[in-house]
DNA sequence: CGAATTCATCGAATCGATTCGATGAACGAA
DNA sequence: TTCGTTCATCGAATCGATTCGATGAATTCG
């Protein structure tokens, strides 16, 4: 492999010469500049990343932490990964992957080792002991998720928005009684941010339309989760639109519906709220879509600015040149909460029986 | 952050001898041995990745390749990354995000820049631009699937045994009228490996079955593939099995069944061949898996293998000591072709009508 | 024409860990 | 006592790129 020395005898120049022709950093004569980069092109020469590093002591990687429930995976997951690797390269950073069980234990590694500059932590939950060594090191992170607590910035669709525009836009088409089938039982029992502002929301919009909405919590287990929804169905005068967010058993509650005799959309409108795979192919329901490619430009974005922000812990100047001074205090622009919108096909009105 | 020469000075001794400490490579004495160990832990040290690269041009980082068709997201691609990943750190190696649509612009630009020891490449196509890339870098690289022109080390999932399997299993269960719905059109246009192998593997196993098996090919277009499928079940005397390799649409494809009035499994035996997202919640039906686990793990230990393989082109002698020396060639150590087994319930026997 | 500036480029130090030969102390043998 | 080993540790060079003065040539100005 050719290094900057190479390069600089096969010019007849230094080889910070050749340095300052690839940064730019001082200016340099345009024979020179041609000679060093005939050289750089006839040896194929790339600068050594260590090198750089050892020198910098700037990476271009962020660490991209994904949740770990063991024996369980999330296919949205991996696209977050991927999206966000796609939006960190936007950025001139690679992504190194962080799948290990101990989360904590390789962000520390990671972080001691200066394999990274920042981190980005998926799917945080309260108490996650990986904010705790972000602390104690003084890593920059940003977050896809939050909680009220971490002193980190982050981003995350906004629940509570999400599931009050799904059923105010349900109530709109028409239907007056509507069921949400809220996250798992035991999704609210941990206090899961999205699965308690999801029913903040429910309760919401429920407060300012004149639907009926009854909420029912979803289950992990299938058998119950159809008994339950079976149940809900069969009170009449029937529902007649079901907005869900409890994704995770879709196949299966499509499955409970169809079993019941009821067809979708013509007896019941059913609204989903989130995401799933796409291999799902469940195009054809109306839905707000987690806005995966957004949250992860944001995230990115999040975790690039957390490094230049440093010690003083805010983060660039970047666009916004001259706000207004002695105003209000500015949103914080290292929280990004985004506004769900609706895709897919209308919501289909309730049938005139 | 403490570097090497902290410690050093810390436990008054030379930073070679800290390094001595930490490697191993020579022997240091037992008091000289604890007062380093106890500067280590005071001070937090951890030894720079850059640096270390840079000295030894290891990085034990391995780039892990993902396949990008632009606006399609194939779930079961994140798993590969996760398991790949979990798999490379048991052998010491982080793993690096390879996202970018153009993959061998990518590789090339990882491997010079010297941020990682080998490659993996996972859904290599025939005449992928990155294999190339791959060779004339001379980077070290393993694949995932494979077809039969790349000269790398590779591990795949045998197709063409899967299919043949699940036509075996399922005439076994006493089905004579088996429909087996293979790839898609264009993938079997595009003569993609899986896709024809699968195809052999069907045309074996229906000549050494009594069943009679019609091959149907499936069709990227939801509508088509309902219309081909309505057909297919609807000749008579009806059969009785379904073998699927194509589980894009698997949702559809069940849909279009019991709307046809068949109930799974007492009228018609599903049988899958691959994998899906666990959120499909799919788990019911008898099936061959794509062995995920295993093939990621098979695939990080040819890419590490081919590190240390070097130029030489051979995977080091691992750990097979002696193998008979006169005898015919051994199977090429760097070609692990997995075999398929069954999961999930028993196939049901065809109704008794 | 000589002094003052500007300009392009060079040389050396630096980042942090590894590794090879050198060094000196301790010990055994003659 | 003296020479030859062995043993533990030290010092210096090295990996490759960056960056800050220093240097000398070219240019400008009085």
């Amino acid at each position: 492999m050719a290094t900057i020395k190479d390069v600089a005898e096969r010019a007849g120049v230094a080889p910070s010469t050749v340095s300052y022709v690839l940064s730019g950093s001082r200016k340099i004569s345009e024979d020179t500049r041609r000679a060093v980069q005939a050289a750089i092109d006839e040896l194929g020469y790339h600068p050594r990343a260590s090198a750089r590093t050892l020198r910098s002591s700037r990476t271009n990687v962020l660490a991209l932490a994904v949740p770990r429930v063991p024996g369980e995976y999330r296919a949205i997951d991996g696209r977050f990964a991927i999206d966000v690797t796609d939006a960190a390269r936007g950025h001139g950073y690679d992504v190194l992957l962080i799948t290990e069980g101990d989360g904590a234990g390789a962000l520390r590694r990671v972080a001691r080792s200066g394999l990274a500059d920042a981190a980005v932590l998926m799917a945080v939950e309260e108490r996650d002991p990986r904010i705790e060594v972000l602390h104690e090191l003084g890593f920059p992170a940003a977050l896809l998720g939050h909680d009220d607590h971490a002193a980190l910035p982050w981003t995350d669709l906004d629940w509570e928005a999400a599931v009050a525009l799904a059923i105010r836009e349900t109530a709109a088409a028409g239907h007056r009684r509507i069921v949400f089938l809220s996250s798992a039982e035991h999704e609210i029992a941990a206090r899961r941010g999205y699965a308690v502002r999801g029913l903040d929301g429910a309760r919401g919009a429920t407060a300012e339309t004149e639907a009926e909405v009854r909420v029912l919590s979803s289950h992990r287990d299938p058998e119950k989760l159809g008994h339950r929804l079976r149940e809900a169905l069969a009170v009449r005068p029937a529902p007649t639109a079901l907005v869900v967010q409890d994704l995770i058993l879709l196949p299966h509650l499509l499955g409970a519906v169809s079993s019941a005799g009821l067809r979708v959309p013509e007896d019941l409108s059913v609204v989903l709220v989130g995401s799933l795979p796409d291999e799902l192919g469940i195009r054809h329901l109306p839905r707000i879509d987690l806005p995966v490619a957004e949250m992860s430009t944001a995230v990115a974005r999040l975790a690039i600015d957390a490094i230049s922000a440093g010690s003083d812990g805010r983060p660039p100047s970047s666009q916004k040149p001259t706000a207004a001074p002695a105003s209000t205090a500015p949103a914080d622009a290292r929280h990004h909460l985004i506004e769900p919108r609706m895709a897919g096909p209308a919501i289909a009105p309730p049938p005139s029986g």
